[in-house]
RNA sequence: GGGCCUGUAGCUCAGUCAGGUAGAGCGUCGGGCUUUUAACCCGAUGGUCGCGGGUUCGAACCCCGUCGGGCCCGCCA
């Protein structure tokens, strides 16, 4: 059974109606390691609607939480705000500095990082239901919550201290007050009278803090089981450093019985990392965003990326031929018939799972509705991106009429994206030589230095269009009663270093018919003294 | 210190929760397609399932131990 579904059938173990959420704090760049979060939620939703459950899917942005630090991406200027929350500060320039501007029109800081990452979302086909964290403060949804936590201060205390085994400081209370600057940081509370807290900030003023009215928040350990409660979440995924033994979950399970609520379903997902780099990290700046990946990559293939592995997988995103073979495979599968191949006579248990696995896998990556197109793999469109410039000799050479499908227009536009990035593999770039390659050279054999100089011979002769060029190539090989497949061995080598390639012509059309000569007779001469 | 994940073919991984003769894709090699779309088709190659014990008629799978890798436990998904 596919993950997505085996969580589907403990949700429905516990009810009929459920609501599943995710939730991110918009401190930074969003990257794709965020989009795991919310496409499992996405997707444990989804397999539980075809359980015939009943589901609602919430994304929470954490705009209460307070800016930690001065990220590497910010201005020093933001020291100022430091402890303040999300959705009070404004959103930084492009040099990191506070833009006041956006600010008065009413961008936040937690705007600026969430609205890229809302496009993203469409564009992979995820529409949860948002909700603001710090709106909901505001609007009183925490009122409950927040009291019974004050008023069961000592209670929780115990809870956190027990299970997280930290010792929490003599001053700690189950509510964060905003103090006369807007700062929930140095902060000490010296009396709770329902609703009221009092307080004391760093500089020695003194206020209250109406916790029904959203003056302050909730503890992040307290916040998260309080989200539960008022919101009626049954199920939620999240990383797995949430999930670690006396973590935020662990505690959150007993807070959440103050409520008078249960823990939701969890499920705890391991990190992705990007190749060779380590863990995604916002501060160090070792990212690709998900606007980034989706710029060159199909959505279809980042939800494939989540839905066939298993959450408990750690996944490194490989930009390179890993998201080729990625790819390819994503193509392959769509391919597949899986109802002819389940009944497929004497299927063992395991072939079985997999075929569903597969199946479900899918399932959950097409963006619906799915349009139906000719399959090109990615392999082979890397290809066309780079050996021709217009869309439409692409088209024709794919076999494919008027009208194009906008997919196909879009997957044509995110390969010439990819194919002009860094992240393109070398593997697939297609390189003219300017000189004989020494490596090349050597693996000339016989027959292609036999076949060398007449190629030569008849590749002058010739008109410099595919045709001819083509007809050229096989004719000088039949000539010597060869195959043409050794006459192309050898211009591969000549011209591009490599022992196979796309196909010539076209590529030649597009090259110096002086230039390639001169090339391959370097190349003759090279072989000859070596 | 506590905990989680992970180790299976050259590579990426499935299979471990219901023990029953080692799987897939990619790669590599060979062949085909009488023009080579890095395509496509066919075939072959390839693993002491990290290591050592135990349970069992039978273990990649369960139990104990051990080694290696990654990571979490200060609000970074």
């Amino acid at each position: 059974m596919h993950w997505s579904d085996v969580v589907a059938q403990r949700l429905a173990e516990r009810g009929p109606t459920h609501i599943v959420s995710t939730g991110i704090t918009p401190s930074g760049e969003f990257h794709i390691g965020h989009l795991r979060e919310i496409l499992t939620g996405d997707m444990i939703a989804k397999a539980a609607r075809k359980a015939g459950l009943d589901v609602e899917f919430v994304f929470i942005v954490d705009s209460a939480d307070p800016l930690r630090k001065v990220y590497s991406f910010l201005d020093d200027s933001y020291a100022q705000y430091i402890g303040h929350q999300l959705k009070q500060i404004p959103p930084p320039n492009q040099d990191g500095t506070p833009d006041m501007d956006r600010f008065a029109e009413g961008v936040s800081y937690a705007d600026h990082f969430l609205e890229p990452f809302k496009q993203a979302l469409e564009q992979i086909d995820v529409r949860p239901r948002f909700i603001d964290n710090y709106d909901s403060y505001a609007s009183g949804k925490f009122s409950e919550t927040a009291r019974i936590a004050c008023n069961n201060a000592a209670n929780i205390r115990e809870i956190i201290e027990r299970v997280s085994g930290r010792e929490l400081s003599e001053g700690w209370f189950p509510w964060n007050p905003i103090d006369a600057n807007g700062s929930i940081d140095g902060i000490h509370v010296t009396g709770w009278n329902d609703p009221i807290v009092s307080w004391t900030d760093s500089e020695g003023n003194h206020g209250t803090s109406d916790v029904t009215k959203g003056e302050g928040k909730l503890p992040w350990r307290i916040d998260w089981p309080a989200k539960w409660a008022w919101i009626g979440v049954t199920m939620e995924p999240f990383g797995k450093d949430h999930g670690a033994a006396g973590g935020s979950y662990d505690t959150g399970k007993e807070i959440v019985q103050l409520f008078s609520k249960d823990a939701p379903v969890d499920l705890t997902y391991e990190w992705i990392s990007l190749r060779g780099q380590g863990a995604m990290s916002s501060s160090s700046g070792n990212t690709i965003g998900p606007l980034e990946a989706l710029s060159l990559v199909p959505p279809e293939i980042l939800r494939y990326l989540v839905a066939s592995t298993k959450p408990n997988k750690a996944i490194e995103f490989d930009t390179g031929m890993g998201l080729v073979n990625l790819a390819d495979e994503f193509e392959r599968t769509t391919l597949r018939d899986f109802s002819i191949e389940m009944q497929k006579e004497g299927l063992s248990r395991r072939q079985l799972v997999a075929i569903e696995d597969a199946k479900t896998a899918l399932e959950l990556s097409l963006i619906s509705p799915h349009e139906e197109t000719a399959s090109v793999t990615f392999r082979h469109l890397a290809m066309l991106a780079q050996t021709k410039s217009r869309d439409d000799d692409v088209w024709r050479s794919l076999n494919m009429n008027e009208p194009i499908a906008q997919s196909m227009k879009d997957r044509l536009h995110r390969m010439r994206t990819w194919v002009q990035s860094q992240h393109f593999p070398e593997e697939l770039r297609i390189t003219i030589l300017q000189q004989p390659n020494p490596h090349a050279i050597d693996l000339l054999d016989e027959d292609n230095m036999t076949l060398l100089p007449p190629l030569i011979q008849s590749l002058q002769a010739c008109d410099w269009e595919t045709a001819s060029i083509q007809a050229a190539i096989s004719n000088t090989a039949k000539g010597l009663e060869m195959s043409p497949r050794h006459a192309y061995r050898a211009l591969y080598l000549c011209i591009m270093g490599t022992e196979r390639g796309p196909r010539l012509p076209t590529i030649l059309t597009e090259l110096e018919q002086g230039e390639i000569l001169k090339l391959l007779n370097a190349c003759v001469q090279a072989k000859q003294e070596s």
